[in-house]
DNA sequence: GACTGTTCAGAGGGTTCA
DNA sequence: TGAACCCTCTGAACAGTC
């Protein structure tokens, strides 16, 4: 008993070249070729045939003859059959790829893969591109903004503990000193630390002034406004200071004028935490519409003490880590840290500020 | 018997071609085809019988005269003309799986299945597979372990906070019932409560021995392993206590007993940030390798308080963030929430040990 | 373009059970 | 018996490297 065609049109007569060269031909089972496969010209059936049954090192056994004719139409009803055939005119088991190989090339297609999508075009959303827009244009302000008081709501009491961490201020006295450093005018005070509070007043306003142009800021309740400012200001603040913070020195240093915080009255913990985050801060690659977006980020903290609508301010703060991530993976920069990186300074960051609060 | 090509049109009246497109139609007793069986386009029915009839060997013989029509209503009635109708039409008992390939069949289906089911994670380099499977096992083996105390250095007085929330136990006795429990024996307390005490001392221990078995973990000095896990204790037994909260009610859940711990003497704005915390993981699709990931990222935090070599720990929880990453985005699975997100359930987790701190 | 591997819907085996 | 189901195999289409 033979697995044998009987109507065929195949082989026998010599006219059969002109209707299929053997050029495009399986040579496994004489359906139209797709090219060379492992040594052989096969269709892409047999391809895919040969590799699975070699890979998996499967055996079979013809139910006839063993000498089935193979064909396009009966290839699939005996595979001992088929791949006798495919090794006979030739295919080797030496070109299928070995695990190793594959694993090998794997890497090599996620490493290619993550280059290339580094350095595509920026694909954020119209609604994110918006609300980024937004958020580049406040920082931008910001900054521009030229020491001048706001109308920001802001308890000085609770910026005792920041001033204090750049200026011997007594906490009896320290109310109108800073209060007048934010303000912009200050005699007084010693030399050196008049740059510093200056320097901060100047720093706590741009923070203010950063918040107040955030739209979804504007949105919120006044009593919230005041509590993610109050909450999250010694953290901004050190974000924006990072940028005169020497790592060599541990330092700040603001017009060849430096200072050393370990020198004031700051409990060593919250010196460590600080040093911490300035080091972490220093080490990354960033540029300001990133550093707008962890402006942002720790802004919008739903646990400040005082929050009341802690739902919207979650989800503000959830959109704009989305953001972060879209703008990273999605830009071309490759000059910017990975987003794991950088969401990690925000933990960093948060000790600044709860032991501040003590 | 030759395997010939599949007849296409059967011989018959020119009349039935009309009504029933032959591309449909069983070629045995006319009724729907399915698709090609044993080599010839066959209803479900004549496809079932002519396998039992040819496996089985069956020999029939017709009452009638031996050329019975077959349809679809009365093909039933005569088992001989009709398997006589699919020998003829075509059908091969040769595409019949025979015992030996039906046995090996089913010793593959069955291989496969244990293989699915353990071998589920591809993707990832060779040294992210080794950590992931550290911190897997590590996972998997801590909820095993049936309350038996642990040889881990944990400190019960910082535990206190955390059993409060729990229990209405005063700070000043609360030692001896922490100890008690943690150690899995408890009788005194009040009953229900007493599921929850006992389920929070597993936890504690759950915890101890997850951060244990972590490799990186025990390459730690002895005080910065001390320093990690009470640092990061409350937020490690939030995450795992997940499971049993209920959001509907805002109530744990053990076993049918519920607990509200808006009644204890917690402070509100800690409830509000549990509450928080709870709600947003509920709402995350994750599996056990993400939690476990998420686990070990919180228990490396390098600024817990008491930490010496925090370098070495900020590159510990580095790397397990880029292990997330890799995880999350590497692999295909579509059930698990953007890395965003989840990275976003370790800042909002902050506030519960800061808060108890305290 | 040539030739790897990968994907996945659909074909066709066996199995179940009313 | 056979409709419904589970599973593996198949191969056209696709993706990626060189
Ligand atoms: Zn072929
Ligand atoms: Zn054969
Ligand atoms: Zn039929
Ligand atoms: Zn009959």
């Amino acid at each position: 008993m033979l697995f044998e065609e009987r109507v065929t049109v195949l082989p026998t007569t010599t006219t059969e070249v002109t209707s299929t060269p053997v050029s495009k031909t399986c040579q496994v089972c004489s359906d139209i070729a797709s090219g060379y496969h492992f040594n052989a010209l096969t269709c892409e059936g047999c391809k895919g045939f040969f590799r699975r049954t070699m890979k998996a090192g499967k055996q079979f056994r013809c139910a006839y003859e063993g000498n089935c004719k193979i064909n396009r139409n009966n290839r699939r009803h005996c595979q001992a059959c088929r791949i006798q055939k495919c090794l006979l005119i030739g295919m080797k088991k030496e070109c299928i790829m070995s695990d190793e190989q594959i694993k090998r090339k794997r890497e090599l297609i996620q490493h290619n893969r993550i280059k290339r999508i580094q350095h595509e075009i920026p694909e954020l959303s119209g609604d994110e591109l918006g609300r980024l827009n937004n958020i580049e244009r406040a920082f931008a302000e910001s900054t521009e903004q030229t020491s001048q008081q706001t109308d920001v709501d802001i308890d000085f009491t609770r910026l005792v503990g920041l001033y204090e961490q750049f200026s011997p201020v007594r906490r009896s006295e320290s109310l109108t000193v800073i209060k007048k450093a934010t303000n912009g005018c200050i005699e007084e005070v010693n030399l050196a630390q008049v740059l510093f509070l200056k320097t901060l007043g100047q720093l706590v306003n741009e923070v203010a002034t950063f918040a107040k142009n955030l739209e979804p800021f504007n949105r919120l309740s006044k009593n919230d406004q005041r509590a993610l400012l109050n909450g999250s200001i010694a953290e901004l603040v050190h974000i924006r200071l990072n940028k005169l913070f020497d790592t060599e020195s541990n330092e700040f240093i603001i017009s060849s004028h430096s200072l050393n915080i370990a020198e004031s009255r700051i409990p060593s913990r919250l010196i460590e935490e600080i040093y911490r985050f300035h080091h972490r801060m220093s080490s990354q690659k960033v540029d300001d519409t990133v550093v707008a977006i962890l402006c942002a980020i720790t802004l919008f903290s739903p646990d400040r003490p005082g929050v009341e609508d802690t739902d919207t301010v979650e989800e503000l703060q959830h959109e704009l880590t989305c953001l972060l991530q879209s703008y990273i993976t999605g830009t071309r920069r490759k000059n910017i840290s990975s987003f794991a990186t950088l969401l990690n300074l925000l933990v960093i960051i948060r000790p600044i500020s709860s032991l501040m609060r003590l």
